[in-house]
RNA sequence: CGAGGUGUAGCGCAGUUUGGUAGCGCGUUUGGUUCGGGACCAAAAGGUCGCAGGUUCAAAUCCUGUCACCUCGACCA
């Protein structure tokens, strides 16, 4: 009876089961990630979500350096001519542009976007900045805001303005390009399984849904929880489609004047959403360590009796030197169930109780996030097996979350089949290339064509859609 | 964007049918007792009912518009 009414009293969380969608709106908004702000589909991101997006930044940030880029900061606003120079381009954003037509009281002779992404500004740098050979390649990215007036909006997950990066590389061959183009969305497969524990299909996108103004475009595709996909990142060839209007060329060794080919690439607060979906439980989040704002948090049991604070203090400094990002939760207005609870909806990966049983054992209470399981471990040397657990902790979201994906995933031979997998994961099928069967797809059975695996082993030899001569490997999923 | 639903204190809700100037629980603040899975006692603060108009002597309640969120669809790299 008395247990019954505290449950009242604690936040509610919708089962995954009973409706996915709301269990992903709770959980965005009980944890502390975003809140809601007057502005139409613009979220804030609170301290929590914001590191999260830091730790995203900075690792990735750290793998493109790794690999030759440099950042670089452009202007949020496009004047409308620079937009227009690209034909497919326009026609892919111009519905989701938002519009400068003012400055002070002023009109503008020439109204400006609100970036929805950055090539147009990029080429018009790049035509300037490229002149010979030696000039190339150019490896630019920027981390910045983007914006896109959607109709609808869920928070992480499509939003009007959200952060990403976009990479934009000038080569001066085909080939170059194409391998840049495969470089970059290997990087976002990598950081994507090792660093946020997400497995990923990667492969090339069909004509249908690749960008707008792109020749080629990659992806990687996550998995959520409820079966559907989740564009996760993209890379995209552009060949000349861009440098032709914008007149990028270089004089080659030869003397003569080449167009340049060019890519692009991003991510975005999405993957916090890809996070959230991929992870969570009916806790809340379950967070990777690798960008868990806090990897561990510290609970003091009893604070005020003998030595707990203090010891408290000593772990909490032995495991920030030990480079664990920690959290002392010294409170003393919430009992320790009632952060037990918040940290676990929070998603940090170890709790570390210390009490006075604790201290005459010389011990530490850990608690796992990803399996719940309590452990007494020894105070000395506790940074060393926290680092190791930390791993396996790591590991083993990864593998539950690749277990899901491949669980969920089918190959299928028949239309019938293919309508029953998307109802809730992904069908590899083959596919004859025609537009017409993916829109056929699309209208019956609201799932799209997600990517061309780079393996195409063949399964088959006919279009799982018409029936006819197919040689294409195409994953189908219902789609966020 | 279409159909349906919701919006009242930080959170969860009652009150709207039958207009009369807002209530409950949690949380918050202060003091005290507690502290190993969402503690307890006492006192206090906190809203004008999503927002903008309108009807009325009087609007949370009736009318119009608008915004946000949820569900299902459409659209979307």
């Amino acid at each position: 009876m008395a247990k019954e009414k505290k449950q009242e009293f604690v936040q509610h969380i919708t089962p995954r089961e009973e409706n996915f969608s709301q269990w992903y709106t709770d959980v965005v908004t009980q944890t502390d990630l975003m809140d809601y702000t007057p502005v139409r589909g613009c979220m804030a991101l609170k301290p929590y979500g914001n590191r999260i997006w830091e730790l995203i930044h900075e690792q990735l940030d750290a793998m493109f350096q790794e690999t030759g880029h440099e950042n670089v900061s452009m202007p949020m606003l496009i004047p409308e001519s620079l937009l227009l120079k690209e034909a497919d381009h326009v026609e892919g954003f111009a519905p989701e542009v938002a519009w400068v037509t003012q400055g002070g009281t002023e009109p503008l002779q020439e109204r400006m976007a609100v970036r929805p992404t950055s090539e147009t500004i990029f080429c018009t740098m790049f035509s300037k900045w490229v002149q010979s050979w030696r000039d190339l390649p150019l490896k630019y990215n920027q981390w910045c805001s983007v914006m896109r007036w959607e109709k609808t909006t869920r928070p992480f997950l499509r939003t009007a303005e959200f952060w990403w990066q976009e990479g934009h590389t000038v080569h001066a061959t085909a080939e170059e390009a194409e391998e840049e183009t495969r470089t970059m969305l290997g990087i976002y497969q990598r950081f994507c399984e090792e660093n946020l524990a997400i497995p990923v299909y990667a492969g090339q996108k069909s004509d249908k849904e690749k960008f707008a103004g792109a020749r080629a475009t990659y992806s990687v595709e996550a998995m959520m929880q409820d079966g559907k996909a989740l564009q996760a990142g993209t890379s995209h060839n552009f060949g000349t489609n861009f440098a032709e209007p914008f007149e990028i060329r270089y004089l080659s060794k030869e003397g003569k004047l080449e167009y340049c080919h060019e890519t692009s690439w991003g991510v975005s607060t999405r993957l916090i959403g890809a996070l959230i979906m991929t992870h969570g439980d009916e806790r809340g989040l379950r967070l990777p360590p690798k960008i868990a704002p806090y990897q561990v948090v510290i609970l003091p049991i009893a604070a005020h009796k003998g030595g707990v604070e203090e010891r408290c203090q000593e772990v909490y400094q032995a495991l920030r030197k030990a480079g664990i990002r920690a959290k002392l939760d010294d409170r003393d207005n919430v009992s320790p169930g009632w952060k037990f609870n918040e940290w676990e909806l929070k998603g940090v990966p170890l709790r570390v109780e210390i009490g006075p049983k604790d201290l005459e054992k010389g011990q530490a209470t850990v608690a796992r996030r990803d399996t719940f399981e309590k452990l007494a471990l020894p105070l000395e040397g506790l940074e060393d097996a926290l680092r190791a657990l930390l791993d396996e902790i790591q590991q083993n979201l990864y593998r539950i979350a690749d277990e899901f994906r491949l669980a969920h995933t089918k190959d299928v031979h028949s239309f019938e089949e293919l309508r029953q997998q998307v109802n809730g994961g992904y069908a590899r099928a083959m596919w004859c290339g025609d537009r017409a069967c993916e829109d056929r797809i699309k209208e019956e059975t609201g799932a799209t064509s997600r990517n061309m695996p780079f393996d195409q082993t063949p399964i088959g030899d006919t279009c799982v859609c018409c029936g006819k001569k197919a040689d294409k490997v195409m994953y189908f999923a219902k789609a966020y």
